[in-house]
DNA sequence: TCTTAGATTGTAAGCGCTTACAGAAACAGT
DNA sequence: ACTGTTTCTGTAAGCGCTTACAATCTAAGA
């Protein structure tokens, strides 16, 4: 059944239809009253593709993640979608793994869908080396791009992201307040975020006239038991230390398996700070302080943003959100 | 840049860049190579409206699941994506919530965007009540329909399930085994899967002659301290019991934080099975012992036997697949 | 050299929709 | 009643692709 049969039902020519359809305030009310009858007897759901082919954009939206199983992402995808479907708008999602050629790959690939914009969810995407991004910042020049939480700084790439500096430098700063001197800062890598973080750490530190010692700052596979036993080992070296920031809640939880393995105490003796305030954060005994990305907030700024370019708006390029830190019982603030 | 284009370039006519484009064998190995060639050199990209348009699929398929943000599913959609991805095929993700008027709608919406199949990720698809069902089995009339872990009987409606009986049974007899006999077992949900789990408790424990207590036997929020307060207020109001099995590892979770509120001790005094095998059950310590449902098995069954829907296979309504026992550290089998 | 089947390619008619443009209808002003 | 406007509707030309069918070419056999 398609647009034609509706408009000999209705008796007028498929033009009036399509107007009905599109929202055409060009057309009579009884006349669109009678075809959107028609269409309701019908059960019409008009053609995408065809409409597609016609509107040449089928309003969705191309979301790449690098891993939809890590639960900071999984939010995020959760949260977008919904965002973006209340804008009247479809998503493609694609799970890219880590590999910055599969990444390339997937977004090519979205890209010929014909997405009207692409949402990389995730400080993964911005690579180090700035050729790296060329072809992110190639498509912006064809269609919106945004980033949540990632920075690049390009024409048509929008990125929301979470103030991660002053987050973990004030979380820091509580650190020290509560007397911890060894802070160990605990890393997966160097995105966009992952610097800002390790600056909020260094600067914290720096401020209070701490020394930064380069051995405290580790980097660690974003594994649960990889950071426990990075902990253990240094411990048992003798290397002390009275904290330990992650930059990342599962990191964190590895910590809390070290403390339990070694005997230390939560938190008065031996502090732990997350990040992100996952549902991990939630599981360990003791549960984790962690700081809050506001991963809900983001991703509907990030949408409302992308409505705002698709409606010629001036919109800023990049907008910052602030993190909270909550307190459960790894700190003792 | 357009087809035509192409086959300006390539000195042919359209057709045979259509044939090319779709892999048809009547095409002279020359004239392929020079139209591979042309578009490589074009960077042509065939428009998918268009294309959909004339062949009457995208090749999408929708996929719907309650909640992105639980780890399991968050896994699924993972594993289904990549599965579908490496068969050609895209995927449009729906996260519908739990009402059911809210999936009714997303797959309408689904629907109306012409997938070629609809995957409903997750157990909590199927409703108790058979007119419930009726949208599914409704549209499993016009297009294939996939339970990843729910089972409908209609025509069009393909199942892949986790043999979440034998699994429960089976664990539920090891713990008698290691000495238990008063076992609580937590629910969240009666789907398709939790009422085979709740079964194969039951006959675990009628196979070893231990009486079913409905006492024992508790529904609970899937959230971990709601899990926890359960356990606690049961304890202090003087029930007894030496075991839990949760239907699902955030339970499990929360039996770990009560076991740890009432100095009970894992595991011999108190065990714990949990469920999912999800990331949730490696976070406490101690860790959870859990059922293996086998996502990824599941999921690339689920799109293998899609694949063999659309190649006109004869392909089972139904597959199961056998679950896996993790022995961990609150359980001492 | 002439046929002829088989391989290859081209032509043109859709697929269902949008939309520029033209035409009809309605209405007000004279 | 006659124009000039304004409002509404229809016609038809795409959008870029697929594919049935027709046309052409090739090469083997007579």
């Amino acid at each position: 059944m398609n647009i034609y049969d509706v408009s000999q039902r209705a008796g007028v020519s498929i033009a009036t239809v399509s107007r009905v359809l599109n929202g055409n305030p060009n057309v009579s009310d009884k006349t669109r009253a009678r075809v959107l009858q028609v269409m309701d007897e019908l059960g019409y759901t008009p053609n995408v593709f065809a409409r597609g082919l016609g509107l040449g954009t089928m309003k969705t939206i191309g979301i790449m993640c690098s891993d939809s199983s890590d639960p900071y992402l999984a939010n995020a995808i959760y949260f977008l979608e919904r965002e973006l479907r209340s804008n009247g708008y479809d998503s493609i999602l694609c799970c890219t793994g880590a590999s910055l050629e599969n990444k390339r790959q997937y977004f090519e690939l979205l890209l010929s869908k014909r997405v009207d914009a692409m949402i990389l969810a995730g400080s993964k995407f911005v690579e180090m080396k700035d050729r790296d991004n060329a072809y992110i910042i190639e498509a912006a020049r064809e269609l919106p791009v945004m980033l949540v939480n990632g920075y690049l700084n390009a024409p048509g790439i929008y990125s929301t992201v979470c103030d991660d500096y002053t987050a973990v430098f004030q979380a820091a700063d509580k650190l020290i307040d509560s007397g911890k001197r060894r802070i160990l800062y605990l890393y997966t890598s160097y995105s966009y975020s992952g610097i800002n973080k390790l600056q909020g750490y260094k600067d914290a530190l720096a401020s209070r006239g701490i020394p930064i010692e380069d051995a405290l700052i580790r980097q660690c596979a974003k594994n649960l038991h990889a950071a426990k036993e990075l902990l253990v080992s240094l411990w048992d070296e003798g290397f002390s230390f009275d904290a330990v920031m992650t930059s990342d809640d599962s990191l964190a939880v590895g910590a809390v398996k070290y403390a339990h393995a070694r005997g230390r105490s939560i938190p008065d003796e031996f502090s732990i700070i997350g990040y992100n305030n996952s549902m991990l954060s939630y599981c360990t005994d003791p549960e984790i302080s962690s700081i809050d990305t506001k991963i809900e907030a983001l991703c509907i700024t990030t949408v409302n943003t992308l409505m705002g370019v698709f409606g010629g708006g001036n919109v800023p390029l990049k907008t910052t959100i602030a993190a909270d830190f909550i307190q459960k019982q790894t700190t003792n603030f």
